[in-house]
DNA sequence: CTTGACATGGAACGCATGTTCGTGTATAAA
DNA sequence: TTTATACACGAACATGCGTTCCATGTCAAG
């Protein structure tokens, strides 16, 4: 006979996982438009053939004439999954609030947070997905410095940044840390490897020269850098 | 003074619990006339009213001019229930997922979302706090990529960091861009200035000098940066 | 080639729904 | 009392958004 109706195709399956990503973020699902934005389909028409379609196979279930009334049928996903079609995201939304405790500059040591407790004005505070540290860190232990001037540059870190550091006195090799030259009274971040009596420290940039510290006792270490975070202005 | 505002009243647990209801029942949530029915407030914007004062209090998060787009701060019922009158305004934990789309290169033009195929690998995606971003970027025009090589160290940004990117094919003076340079054959990050007939590409790193682009047709804009991200390696 | 189900677009149409505004009442402080 | 503010109502108003209709394109069976 004629042309036979297809399975899930492509269409179908960017549109369930748009929506289970779409409820995830927002909290509630999108708009037929929002669809066609994402599946870059020009009609909401032929969305509405697609829910439709959706609809009469199981997958999703619609209101009709309610704004954002469709919803995923729980185990729409699983199914195609099983139908060898997609992969689906994991999930772990587990959200650390990091507490901004000040500024590092080159010639001042570095705030850190008193041991005791957590007391930081919510106001400064940065967000980091848990996913995004290093698994083992306690997030009670991390706090977060916003980088001022220019002299940190040879570890590619530029005014504005943010560092998220972790607090430590001392480092392993090959750790970025935060120290204090005794000897020159600045601040600096840098790669940090003990050789033999000494203590090399390496900037990020790979252009320019280590630092070699012939007295360890001469370099403080500060804390450790777990993450460097660069917001640029969005210009209008 | 004047008459105080009362804290949480019945109207608005009421409110708060049947929105739960609701979004358990139905999969998405109540619109404002049925929370008036529910609540036998007969004005949709006396709910208004109370959904404003529900939102600055941090019980719930609003989306402007969006159906529905009214939903619970995870905890809301729980300080409820708790009792306590905690006019703390609750950020709202929201993480955004952001698929790592592949390297950037000095020598390629950058891969940008086909916007076409199913572009989720669940194995390779960022997560990035909600708060953490410009707060009118729709988080479905964002992806990643992964620096590679050291070309972009005149943009302070180094191998294996990551830049959070939204599609674009122009920018605004002060927007930092991903730009493929026709003439030099290579993608490069740069802060973007356009200048009468010319555009300046100036350097993140201010002890270097701008390039100077005499036909701006020979620079394609190729998305925004609006964020960089280096994870450092947890030594051991 | 013709046919007819499938697939896409585009553009209205109309209800659903958030928003705003004018107005009115009650309460508490000055 | 006066006054400022919280609380409340209803009615428009402006969009958001689902729905429908019509035209067109594609492809396989007859």
């Amino acid at each position: 006979m004629v042309k036979r109706s297809q399975g899930i195709g492509p269409r179908h399956s960017k549109i369930l996982t748009f929506m289970e990503k779409y409820q995830k973020q927002y909290g509630f699902p999108p708009s037929i438009r929002e669809i066609c934005d994402e599946t870059e389909i020009s009609s909401t028409s032929v969305v509405n053939y697609y829910l439709d379609q959706l609809e009469t196979w199981g997958y999703i279930h619609r209101e009709k004439n309610i704004s954002r009334g469709i919803t995923l049928i729980k185990d729409a996903l699983d199914r195609l999954i099983s139908e060898n079609v997609t992969p689906i995201t994991g999930k772990l939304d587990d959200l650390v609030r990091i507490p901004l405790m000040g500024r590092i500059v080159a010639g001042l040591p570095i705030p850190v947070p008193p041991s005791d407790l957590a007391y930081f004005d919510p106001e400064s505070a940065i967000d980091i997905a848990r996913s995004m540290l290093p698994q083992r860190e306690k997030p009670e232990e991390l706090f977060a410095l916003e980088v001022q001037g220019e002299s940190m540059v040879d570890a590619m870190v530029n005014d504005g940044d943010v560092v998220i550091m972790k607090k430590a006195t001392e480092a392993h090799n090959g750790e970025m840390v935060a120290v204090w030259l005794l000897d020159k009274d600045e601040t600096t971040l840098k790669y940090f490897y003990r050789e033999g009596g000494k203590v090399r420290l390496q900037p990020a940039n790979r252009t320019m020269q280590p630092i070699i510290i012939d007295d360890p006792r001469t370099v403080q270490v500060q804390g450790k850098v777990l993450m460097v975070v660069r917001r640029l202005p969005a210009a209008a």
